[in-house]
DNA sequence: CAGTATGTACAGAATATACTGCACGGACGG
DNA sequence: CCGTCCGTGCAGTATATTCTGTACATACTG
């Protein structure tokens, strides 16, 4: 069964798929694995590689390596299809969970690191007692900053998955509390 | 007063200097541009450039334009000191205004442009009465997510400057509360 | 077991990005 | 007015990244 379905692309789907591209590489995301995921999200079924390959028209192996970065990320998923030996793929729908698991796993690479540089470096100018007073200063805030940030971010990860739609109901009151909370504590 | 001080750095600064280096280019942001932001920002003083591009090693010409990049995000101004001719140039030194600036500026740049695209996208598809249901579905859920989000991402970046703190406290609370009033209203 | 389908690793080519060095222009200093 | 300082634009170079094509491994098919 090579069916080697010659998919093309609907003008839409198309459009979609450059514009995140683009997207990606601002992000620091290669383009053709951004493009790949895009075209998962919109299809409805799982997809071959070979597949993939020819309707983005780049090289089978190139597609290849793309999967396995998104597999990485955990947001792309292999799955198999019955009568077909080839392996397909496909990438969660919700979007949500895509941002949930993306933001996690780059918190892990990029962040965490970044927090233990920090402190590294905190650490080293409290044992050396010199006159580096405002350098410390300056990575103590920025130390302090991440750490809340991302405790604060965590946690609205983990809410549920379509707990947004509430957050986006309550949005401005909750916000506003905040505000006011923040004063009242001020 | 050519007093070009052939600043050298301390141990720190260079390993943090370097690190913020990394971390910019894996958020799609040039190296180079991210050393510089991160001398400015540990330097006391306002630094000229020819000092950042001796002290970093990099061509003066490529120190003027990463100085340009900052400044058209908006983290970095040009300032004078009394009795040199030349330019000098420092950083916001608030971390949160700091997020705050670069992060309205990212999603003036990336993101609406993004919600632009998805709009006409999901646009084009309700025009054309094909049978493409299911893309019109992701798309519109893409943009639904991307629109709550960033209006929350918005509000939250419009809190006032040290408010952060106080949310940190708040924290676990806060997310909680958002946690039940969910259940509630599901 | 031969023959074919499928997936992956990797070397080299192609491309994109970043960087340097110099040349030019304006402004200042005497 | 020179001579110098300073900033910026740009052409060419260097580097990093991405992509391709092929070669190889594995596993299925008959």
């Amino acid at each position: 069964m090579s069916d080697t379905t010659k998919t093309s692309l609907t003008p839409v789907a198309q459009k979609f798929i450059l514009h995140w591209g683009e997207m990606g590489t601002k992000w620091g995301i290669n383009r053709t694995v951004a493009q790949v995921h895009a075209l998962l999200f919109l299809s409805p079924h799982p997809v071959p590689a070979d597949e993939i390959s020819s309707t983005l028209s780049v090289a089978r192996s190139n597609v290849s390596t793309s999967l396995r970065e998104l597999q990485g990320w955990g947001i792309v998923r292999l799955v198999h299809v019955l009568g077909d030996r080839r392996d397909h793929f496909e990438t969660t729908k919700d979007v949500w969970e895509i941002f949930q698991t993306v933001s996690e796993e780059r918190k892990r690479r990029e962040i965490d690191p970044t927090l233990r540089v920090l402190a590294e470096c905190v650490q080293e100018l409290k044992a050396g007692a010199q006159g580096e007073t405002y350098t410390r200063e300056r990575l103590e805030s920025m130390l302090d900053f991440l750490t809340i940030m991302t405790g604060l971010f965590e946690e609205i990860l983990r809410m549920p998955v379509g707990a947004l739609k509430g957050v986006g109901k309550l949005r401005g009151k909750v916000i506003t509390l905040l505000g006011s909370e923040k004063k009242k504590a001020g």
